[in-house]
DNA sequence: AAGCCCCAG
DNA sequence: CATTCTGGGGCTT
């Protein structure tokens, strides 16, 4: 149909970073002692990861830890069943990319893509360009093809190279991690060449040489994108290798696939792949899990939720956000089928659960609120009184609260966050100093993050000032105390803008009018009376988002 | 919106 | 083969 599809466009350019064996470095930093022995990450029964030293041995991705143990007697085991530490450590490193674009795609733990394109821009425009080709000392060229492309790409990605290089070198600098990286025009092509030199390698592909790297993959299963159930729908059909899919006809593809897909799947054998990189903000759930043998008692059950939901709390409380729905996941064992399916149940509950802030200082009567409509819902999933066996539980929170909208909020510069400032600002700053020491300039001659002449300031208006003072309060938020009268709707004829009974009213009297418009609109909408699952009276609710900060200590 | 499946590391 | 512990997205109802 449309000609564009199949276009192979080269104007951007992509940067996929992989974090070297991430779960067995993060283990490494907290016990430098296990940098040179054989390392295994166990859940379970599976030794999920490992380091390079243990793959020497023939340890492999999840691998049975019985045969794990046979390959290597001295494997040196860690728990890493709670992805805490990975989980705080991986948003560290999108932080650190997020430096160099505002586009920056999170893919699990351990990945990230960056869409560079504005920045390599700059660079090209920048008069100081330095000369040669450092590419070829820090990046493998994939491929036997010469680049006859005279779109521009060869000179991009070769600045994108340098980029990830820096990027890179920063991750190491400030997070102590090595990591890999591909350079390439798209997504897909920078993932899969990104894993063709590892590990603490970088590796760029030239689009002339897209159609040898696709080629060079042993079977379609090894494109990304391209799963367990769609390589098999494409088996039926005899298309095993990733040339059979560039050779199929698209027509028989469109027997067992949508025409959309069936063009998707051709394009990724040919290397094409136009979909963008995606902004990864806070995740849009939070859950955790357990497997287990096997659990056949109610009360066991509970006390497993008792736990997974303590933990879950700490989350939640780090996150900020509040979440609206509750989900339930169990995975029944099925003795005929011999085989495993998971269930879920959802529900939406009252976000005030998760209000109290500090969880140690939550009300255990929240927790048990919580673990009963939690027990609702298994009951629901599992005939209790017939012989069950569960064989994984899971409490997942979804659907939250959201914060206004970045641009037409004041709740950004309320975030805890480290406020994300642009490479580009950075390299202005920057631009009249001269370390001779450093070849690069921007964030890896930008060591110290505490000092303040590093960081750029930003733009610090009065009002976020304010704010700022304010987030001094935020540790701990008081529950507030609404009256009846604040649920009254505001009359148009009202000039003054209403002060939320939360706030202290001198406080609020002193904000300008537009942050009083807004904060009481926040108020208003929050609200809300969310159906409890009990049929206790419904309560009346408090706020959860900029409000928190301004409440009356 | 609920619940399933498929994808990823 | 899936196995772990997650998280995103899409399809069907």
């Amino acid at each position: 149909m449309n000609v564009d599809e199949y276009k192979d466009e080269h104007a951007r350019t992509i940067i996929h970073i992989d974090i070297d064996c991430f779960y067995a470095q993060v283990e490494i930093l907290k016990r430098p002692e296990l940098k040179n022995v054989p390392l295994g990450i166990q859940q379970k029964n599976i030794v999920v990861t490992s380091n390079y030293i243990a793959r020497e041995f023939g340890i492999r991705k999840c691998m049975l830890l019985t045969e794990a143990m046979q390959l290597c007697p001295n494997l040196v085991l860690v728990n890493g069943e709670d992805l805490n530490d990975y989980r705080t450590m991986s948003y560290k490193v999108t932080t650190l990319l997020q430096k160099y674009s505002e586009i920056v795609e999170r893919l699990g733990l351990d990945e990230n893509f960056v869409d560079v394109t504005k920045l390599v821009e700059q660079k090209l425009k920048n008069t100081d360009r330095s000369a040669g080709d450092p590419n070829q000392d820090v990046t493998n060229i994939v491929g036997s093809n010469d680049s006859y492309c005279q779109c521009g790409c060869e000179i991009r990605l070769k600045i994108g190279s340098l980029i990830a290089d820096e990027m890179r070198r920063l991750i190491h600098n400030q997070l102590g991690l090595t990591s890999c990286a591909g350079i390439a025009h798209n997504k897909l092509l920078a993932k899969i060449v990104c894993s063709t030199h590892k590990p603490n390698q970088q590796s760029m592909l030239f689009p002339d040489s897209a159609l040898e790297l696709m080629l060079s993959l042993n079977n379609v299963e090894s494109i990304p994108g391209i799963g367990r159930a769609t390589s098999d729908i494409l088996k039926s059909l005899g298309v095993r290798t990733v040339q059979d899919l560039q050779n199929a006809e698209l027509s028989e593809l469109h027997r067992l696939f949508e025409i959309d897909k069936a063009k998707f799947l051709q394009n990724l054998s040919f290397g094409i792949d136009n979909s963008p990189v995606k902004k990864s903000g806070k995740p849009l759930s939070l859950g955790l899990e357990d497997s287990c043998k096997l659990i056949c008692a109610e009360n066991e059950v509970k006390e497993k939720l008792g736990d997974l939901l303590k933990r879950l709390l700490l989350l939640v409380e780090a996150d900020g956000r509040l979440p609206k729905t509750i989900k339930l996941t169990i995975r029944k064992f099925d003795k005929l089928t011999n085989t495993s399916r998971r269930e879920t149940k959802q529900t939406n509950i009252n976000p005030q659960f998760f209000t109290s802030g500090c969880v140690s200082q939550m009300n255990p009567n929240n927790i048990q609120k919580i673990l009963m409509i939690l027990m609702n819902m298994f009951r629901k999933l599992v005939r209790v009184h017939k012989p069950f066996h569960i064989t994984l539980l899971g409490i997942s929170l979804v659907k939250f609260n959201e914060r206004p909208s970045f641009r037409n909020s004041i709740a950004p510069f309320l975030r805890k966050d480290i406020e994300v400032q642009s490479i580009i600002s950075i390299e202005n700053l920057n631009s009249n100093e001269s370390s001779p020491e450093s070849r690069t300039h921007s964030p890896s001659s930008c060591r110290e993050s505490s000092d303040p002449e590093c960081e750029p300031t930003p733009k610090r208006t009065k009002l976020s000032i304010f704010k700022r003072n304010f987030l001094e309060y935020d540790t701990c938020e008081s529950p507030s105390k609404l009256r009846v009268q604040d649920l009254q709707l505001t009359s148009d004829s009202v000039q003054k803008v209403r002060c939320p009974s939360s706030i202290d009213e001198s406080v609020f009297r002193e904000l300008p009018l537009e942050m009083q418009q807004e904060l009481w609109s926040e108020y208003k909408n929050s609200q809300i009376d969310y159906a409890s699952c009990e049929n206790k009276p419904k309560k009346i609710k408090s706020t959860n988002t900029i409000l928190n900060y301004f409440v009356k200590q």
